[in-house]
DNA sequence: TTGTTATATCGTAATATTGCAATATAATAA
DNA sequence: TTATTATATTGCAATATTACGATATAACAA
C-alpha cells in the first residue's frame, strides 16, 4: 500500500485536504509570502528569491494554481502571478466555523 | 534529490508548512471533523468511525498530536484525545492577516 | 527566418508518506 | 499471577513528493 484512501473519505474532507496540501511545503509558504509583499504582480522574480531551480519553482506555482491559491495571467512573454482572496476566505472561514463549534466544547 | 530543502526558507515558513501538511490528508481532516461532532472527547472509536487499520488511525493521531492540532490524556487504559483551540487559532490569524494585506493589491 | 527570453514539461533519482500485519506496551480485571 | 483491552511501535511494500538537468514551447525582437 502506500497510496492514500482518498475514495473512502467525503469529497468535502478531501478538498479541504487538497487545499492544506498545497500550502505543506515552506517553499509554496515562501511563495504566497513573495507575493503578499510586491505591489505590481510581480512573476518569475520568484525564481530568484527561492533558493530552487526554475522547474522546481515552477512546479510549486502550478501546484498553488491547481489548489487556486494563485492565478496567472499572461504578460507579452512573462506570466504574472498573483493570490486569490476568494481561496484564502474559505479557509479563514473553514477556522472560524472550527472555533465557534470548540467553544461548547469541554475538554 | 528529492528531500524538501528546509534549510533553505525561514523558521516561520517551515512553521506553517508543518502545520498544513498535517491537516494534508484527508484521514486527519475526518479526525478533526469527528472531535468535533462528539460532545465528550471520545478516544479510540475513531478507529471504527475511519475505514483505516488501527495503526493507521494511530499514525494519523500521532501526526496531529505533534502539529499540536489536538492533545491526548490517559483515561484507565484508554486515551482521550480532544482539539487544541490554540493551533486552531493561530492558522485563522495568518490568514486574517493575509486577507488584509490582499486589500491592498492590485490583480 | 533566427535569436532571445520566459515559462512549462519530461525524465529520473532521492526521499517522504501511506497503510497494514505483527508485535510491543501499559493499564485494568479476574 | 494470567487474561483482556486499548493504544503505540516496528518493519516493509506501494505510492507520492521533491528537485533538477535537459528539453520543449511560446512570445517577442532583429
Amino acid at each position: 500500500m502506500g497510496a492514500s484512501k482518498s475514495d473512502s473519505f467525503s469529497v468535502e474532507q478531501n478538498e479541504m485536504a487538497t487545499l492544506f496540501k498545497a500550502l505543506s511545503h515552506p517553499a509554496r509558504i515562501a511563495i504566497v509570502d513573495y507575493l503578499l509583499t510586491v505591489d505590481t504582480c510581480i512573476c518569475g522574480d520568484i525564481v530568484e528569491v527561492l533558493p530552487l531551480a526554475q522547474p522546481t519553482v515552477s512546479q510549486h506555482l502550478k501546484e498553488l494554481k491547481n489548489a487556486n491559491f494563485i492565478q496567472g495571467t499572461i504578460e507579452g512573454t512573462a506570466i504574472c502571478y498573483c493570490l486569490n482572496p476568494d481561496t484564502i476566505a474559505q479557509i479563514e472561514h473553514h477556522f472560524g466555523a472550527i472555533r465557534q463549534k470548540l467553544k461548547n466544547k469541554c475538554c
